[in-house]
DNA sequence: TATTGTTATACTCTATAACTATA
DNA sequence: TATAGTTATAGAGTATAACAATA
């Protein structure tokens, strides 16, 4: 077990460090689902990220897909060619700038994007597993991490 | 399901699901991280990932490598390859089993998995900003989730 | 016969640079 | 001059299939 060894050379770990590699050990299991739902969709996982991204009856520029994909501008052209080819979303012009092209769902992506967002926001087995007590002292802790007013 | 469907898109979540979605979002920052990581070290984030499963002192069959980066025992042989080329890992026959060949860090894989692994580790703001009680409090309802006994 | 790892192939992802059309 | 998106290029990731060595 790396944790072991890892635990023998920097020596006890703080709570906050506990907690984020619990959590980031918990989150894999994210991972794992986009490539099952890539598969499973004949999709690339950048591609489902990029499904994901977009929001249903809303529009976004291509540059800000490649900020959220951490990507370069040019390779969002080839990904989203291979999801207008596909049916799943479109290119709409901007009328405020006409360099800008403006990404939107069809309603065949909006129905498939709904599809995959179900099975990414099921929530897995270890926090499942929990009493709902538990849940719901996590959900809260979470939401003061993330600086929701509760 | 469909009152699962229902409710989710009236908004309202179960606080496990609810829970997951936020630590989904925080832990967005780890592949953030992995991406920057990957660039400072003239490594792409497949190398990363491969450089952080395998632990300091021990070795792995290629298939396990594979099984954890979730992806064909042919694609580890071109990601082992670059990184043994870099001097970072090292192949080594399997004394039980001839087929099998075991992946292990060199001195300089360990010394930089370890520069990595640090900055991997260290928790993002999200959860630093929590009052020390919190922390302890998030990290043991982490621990049960992960099935630990405290 | 089945399995481990390699090779070959084809496609996608990714960054960089050069290009266009706008602003 | 600067910016949004495209094209070209090169290298890396990925799955599938065929293969050699070994079990």
């Amino acid at each position: 077990m790396s944790n072991i060894i890892d635990l023998m050379k920097t020596g006890v770990r703080s709570p906050a460090t506990e907690a984020w590699v619990l959590m980031r050990d918990i989150a894999i299991v994210n991972k794992a689902r986009v490539f099952a739902i890539a598969s499973e969709f004949e999709l690339y996982p950048a591609q489902v990220h990029a499904l994901y991204t977009l929001a249903p009856g809303e529009e976004m520029p291509m540059s800000s897909l490649a900020a959220t994909l951490h990507c370069d501008n040019s390779n969002v052209t080839g990904i989203v060619d291979r999801l207008e080819a596909r049916g799943l979303i479109e290119r709409r012009s901007s009328p405020s700038d006409r360099r800008v092209k403006l990404i939107a769902l069809t309603p065949e992506g909006e129905a498939m994007r709904e599809r995959m967002r179900e099975r990414l926001d099921t929530p897995p087995p270890e926090i499942e597993s929990l009493s709902r007590a538990d849940q719901r002292a996590l959900r809260d802790l979470l939401r003061r991490a993330r600086g929701d007013d509760d």
